[in-house]
DNA sequence: TGTCCACTGGAAGGGAGGGCTT
DNA sequence: AAGCCCTCCCTTCCAGTGGACA
């Protein structure tokens, strides 16, 4: 008999899905559902572009899934399949006025072109012409800064754009940023054209390393010779611009787009428009789209959240092995999408922030009413010694804990117990036993995943 | 009204680790 | 190998703070 090998029973299974992708955030199709004004917007604002214009610098804001970079994207395959156009039409036009003067035997030089024509070597006579029309070299630069988030790294990353093999790329780390910044100039300037730099979640750049980047690229222009650039920086924080210095204000801002929330009915045709490619005909109970659409609505209008929803619903839906998605799913995809999250978040941790991650669980276990800095660094530093491991000092433990707070494990809020002092309150905001199911992972915290502490800490905190 | 507690959180800077040029 | 640069993680120092209490 044939050995059937570990896929093979899953490959051979029926799925719900006609193309996963489509329900990925990262997909872009090709038609946005009610974001035509910002599409338009957007558009007119670039078409500058093609024309061999600098297009203004633009700031978007919008919450997250309300489709700035989709749209931003979108917008930008546009403008470069247009510049393509252009292009094949203009070498077209060339090629017509070569034809005509070749048969015209303009002064005698027939030959020659025609010799030229054949070996396709326009340049030799077209060669300023060619340059400067035929190619409208258009780049449209996408960076997200939440990975790529210092001024080296993002110069790097536009200088690095330009080049297309690896020795001839620019080093991660070691070289002075002005020499940086003046190799992307460089590189910028012998690519030609219009360059226009995406800086999607600019607030995370700004938040870490200054502005002094954006005031650099807001202002490059003027050391370009042979090209124009532009930046467009993406924003879900509004607030943020207030911390930019007022010159970097007002020219990021030239063009201001928000984008809307979408509304429950709006998600709605965005999932039937998406599901129509991703899934089965009749694969969905007719009420999973205004369903997952509601769930997300009450999310700020999260679009990215409905499809998440939709995709992992049809997912457990293909492992129950039905042929139909039902709210059942759905509810079932809400919670596993939120634990997913915040396992993620946990594993993803560096050992530090595991160890206060578990002083906190271990001070809840034993009934900590209110939870401080103090208590839970007086923890931490009895498990650092259980494991011989550096202990840091209260202060990084104070950035650590905020740290916890901005990823949402965690809440913590300033409270003053008067002569009791000022301190951080800690609350949980996942399930105790959530947490300790991660971290309980970890092999550096098995041994002291169920440490007991003093006693006399326990007494002295419940006291408070 | 002033004192005092237990911190908070900003600023500055050290040093290890990555990489470069000379 | 030496000298330099950038990033990351961390320490040290310290002014500032909300509110209970005397």
């Amino acid at each position: 008999m044939e050995k059937k090998g570990i896929f093979d029973e899953f490959l051979g299974a029926k799925t719900l899905f006609k193309n996963k992708e489509v329900l990925r955030p990262n997909y872009i199709p090709e038609e946005l559902p009610h974001r035509r004004t910002q599409i338009n917007h957007l558009a007119s604002i670039l078409v500058a572009a093609l024309r061999g214009e600098t297009p203004s610098n633009i700031f978007i804001y919008g919450k997250t899934g309300t489709g700035k970079t989709a749209v931003t994207k979108y917008v930008g395959d546009e403008l470069n399949k247009k510049a393509r156009e252009l292009s094949e039409e203009y070498e077209n036009k060339i090629i017509k006025t070569t034809l005509d003067y070749i048969n015209d035997d303009n002064g005698g030089r027939a030959n020659y072109l025609e010799n030229a024509f054949n070996h396709l070597d326009f340049e030799k006579f077209f060669g300023d012409e060619l340059k400067n029309n035929i190619k409208i070299p258009v780049h449209y630069i996408y960076i997200n800064c939440q990975h790529v988030d210092t001024q080296y790294r993002v110069l790097t990353h536009i200088a690095n754009s330009f080049i297309e093999t690896w020795d001839e790329r620019l080093p991660l780390t070691g070289w002075p940023t002005d020499e940086v910044y003046n190799r992307l100039r460089q590189n910028i300037d012998d690519a030609g054209g219009v360059i226009t730099i995406i800086l999607d979640e600019i607030d995370k750049l700004v938040e870490k390393s200054g502005d002094d980047i954006l005031y650099n690229l807001t202002r490059i222009n003027s050391d370009l010779h042979n090209a124009k650039a532009n930046v467009i920086g993406i924003s879900n924080d509004l607030k943020f611009k207030e911390f930019l210095d007022a010159r970097v204000k007002s020219s990021l801002g030239e063009e201001e787009l928000i984008f809307p929330p979408y509304d429950a009915e709006q998600l709605q045709d965005i999932l039937y428009d998406r599901s129509q490619n991703a899934l089965q005909e009749k694969a969905i109970e007719s009420s999973v789209i205004p369903l997952c659409s509601a769930l997300a609505a009450q999310e700020h209008g999260d679009a990215r959240r409905a499809l998440d929803l939709l995709r992992v619903a049809a997912e457990l839906a293909d492992r129950d092995n039905t042929n139909r998605i039902t709210e059942k799913h759905v509810r079932k995809a809400l919670s596993k999408i939120e634990q997913d999250t915040v396992a993620e978040v946990i594993r993803t941790l560096p050992p530090q922030s595991k160890l206060v991650l578990l002083s906190i669980v271990i001070n809840h276990e034993n009934d900590v009413v209110k939870l401080t800095t103090g208590m839970v660094f007086d923890v931490y530093k009895e498990l650092c010694e259980k494991l011989h491991m550096d202990t840091l000092t209260q202060r990084r433990v104070t950035d650590l804990i905020s740290e916890l707070d901005m990823l949402g494990i965690i809440n913590s809020r300033v409270v003053s117990f008067g002569r009791g002092g000022r301190t951080k309150l800690i609350e949980r905001s996942v399930p105790v036993e959530n947490i300790k199911e991660v971290l309980e992972e970890s092999d550096l915290l098995k041994p002291v995943i169920d440490y007991k502490p003093m006693i006399s800490q326990i007494v002295q905190s419940t006291l408070l």
